[in-house]
DNA sequence: TGTATCGAATACATTCGTGTATCGGATACA
DNA sequence: TGTATCCGATACACGAATGTATTCGATACA
C-alpha cells in the first residue's frame, strides 16, 4: 500500500498528477467514487481523458493515490499542529488551573486536532466513501484501519501529556479513550451534516459533553496514594 | 419518504419485489450500491430485468424502498425484543446487585439491542453504503437522522428505566448517552471487520469498558439528597 | 536551428448498462 | 373450456464510459 514512486516523475507531470488528484477529491465528494466517470475527474482539472490514461493506470489506482495523499497530508498536518501547539502547553503551570478550566484545554486540543484531522463537508464525505470500500477490499481496510490507528496514537499520546501536566493520568488504555472521543466527534459532526447544517449550538455543547465526562471519567491524580 | 403503497399489489407481485429486494441487499453489500448493474439484482433474485423495470421505476426507487424496508424491520426487531426482554427485569430487585453486576446488565441490555438493530457484516456495509448516500442527498440525509434518533431514543428509554430499577438516572440527556455507547460500538465493530474478522477478545473489553464508563459516569443515585 | 523526447489531445472501437416496447405464458374467472 | 388479465421474459435501440492507438505540440538539448 505504501509504494513510494521508484522513478521520480518530471516536474511537469507531477503536476498534472496533482491537479487530477485534486480534481478527483472534489468529483468522488460530489457524486461518490462510482458514480464519477474518468472524463469528468480529467475535465474538472482542465485535461482530457488522455491526460489521466497517461497518468494513472485506472479509477482504482487514483482511488488508492487519493487515499494514500490525503491521509498522508493529514497526518503531517496533525504532527506539525501538536508540535506548535504542545510546547506552549508543557511550561505552563497546567496544574494550577480549575478543572473547568482543564477541560475546556482538552477540549480546545481535541477540537484543534480533529479539524487538523479535517471535519469540511468534503472531507467528510470523502471519509465515508473511504469506510464503505474499506469494508469490500481487505487490503485496503487494513490500511485504513493501520492510518486511523497512528492518528489516534498521535492524539493519545497529546492527551496524556497534557494531563500529566495537570498532575493525572489514564486509568484506561488511552488510546480507547481517544477512540470514544473521536467517534463521538466524528458522529456529532456527521449527523450537523445530515440535518442540514443547522443546530451547531446543540453540537458544539454536545461534544463538550463528552469530552469532559470521558476526561473526567478516565483519569486519576498521578499522586501515588490515590493509585489502586 | 414515507409513501406506503396506495394501491395493493397482488401476492405475487410482492412476492417479487421482496425477491428483488433480498437480492439487492446482497449486490449492495458485495459491489456497493452504484457499483450494482440491475441486471445482477434481478438476476440474482431468479429474474431478468424486465421484472425489475415492471416492479421499479429505477435503481434509486428501489434503494430507497430497501432502505425503508430494511430499517422499519430493525426498528420493529428492538421494538419487540425490548417488550420480551425488558419485563424480566422490571420485576427483579435490581437494587441488590453488585455494581459489576449492574453494568453486566447494562451491557447485555446494550449487546443485545444493538445486535437486534443489526451488527452482521452485510449489514455494516449497507449502513455505510447509506451513510455515503445520504452525504449526497439531503431528504435521504434527513429520514436517515430521524430513523437513527427513533433508535437511540428507544434504547435511551430502555437504558432509564434500568437504571431506575438500580435506584439511579442520567445527569444528561439520556440520548447523548446512548449516542456515545452505539458510535463506541459500531466503531469497534467495524475495526473488527476492517482489521480481518480477528480481535474479538479484545474488542470485546473495549466496549465492556465503554459500556461500563458511560453507564457510570453518567448516572446518579436517584436519592433526593444525592442531587446537585 | 534542428531533432528527439515527453506528455497530453484526439479518434476510434468496444463493452456495458439502461429503458422501452412487445411478446408469451400462466392464472383467474366465467 | 374459453377468454381476459396480469406479470415477467425477450428483443432492441440508445447512450455512456472505457481503454487504446495514434497524432500533435511543446520543451529540452545538441
Amino acid at each position: 500500500m505504501a509504494n513510494p514512486p521508484v522513478e521520480a516523475a518530471s516536474a511537469r507531470r507531477q503536476k498534472t498528477r496533482d491537479r487530477l488528484l485534486d480534481a478527483a477529491y472534489d468529483v468522488f465528494a460530489d457524486v461518490g467514487v462510482d458514480a464519477a466517470p474518468v472524463e469528468l475527474i480529467a475535465e474538472r482539472a482542465g485535461f482530457t481523458r488522455g491526460a489521466f490514461y497517461s497518468n494513472f493506470e485506472s479509477k482504482s489506482e487514483l482511488f488508492v493515490a487519493l487515499a494514500e495523499r490525503e491521509n498522508d497530508r493529514r497526518m503531517e498536518q496533525v504532527q506539525v499542529g501538536l508540535d506548535t501547539v504542545l510546547p506552549s502547553f508543557d511550561g505552563q503551570k497546567l496544574a494550577a488551573l480549575s478543572t473547568t478550566d482543564r477541560v475546556d484545554v482538552i477540549t480546545g486540543i481535541v477540537a484543534d486536532f480533529l479539524a487538523l484531522q479535517g471535519d469540511d463537508r468534503q472531507w467528510c464525505v470523502i471519509e465515508a466513501e473511504f469506510r464503505a470500500y474499506a469494508l469490500r477490499n481487505v487490503e485496503f481496510g487494513r490500511y485504513l484501519v493501520e492510518h486511523e490507528t497512528a492518528m489516534q496514537t498521535q492524539l493519545a499520546e497529546v492527551l496524556e501529556r497534557t494531563l500529566l501536566g495537570f498532575g493525572q493520568r489514564f486509568i484506561v488504555d488511552p488510546i480507547v479513550a481517544v477512540r470514544i472521543i473521536t467517534t463521538a466527534y466524528k458522529d456529532v459532526t456527521v449527523r450537523g451534516l445530515l440535518a442540514g447544517s443547522d443546530v451547531p449550538a446543540e453540537s458544539d455543547s454536545e461534544l463538550h459533553t463528552v469530552i469532559a465526562s470521558v476526561v473526567a471519567l478516565f483519569s486519576e491524580p498521578t499522586s501515588p496514594d490515590a493509585a489502586t
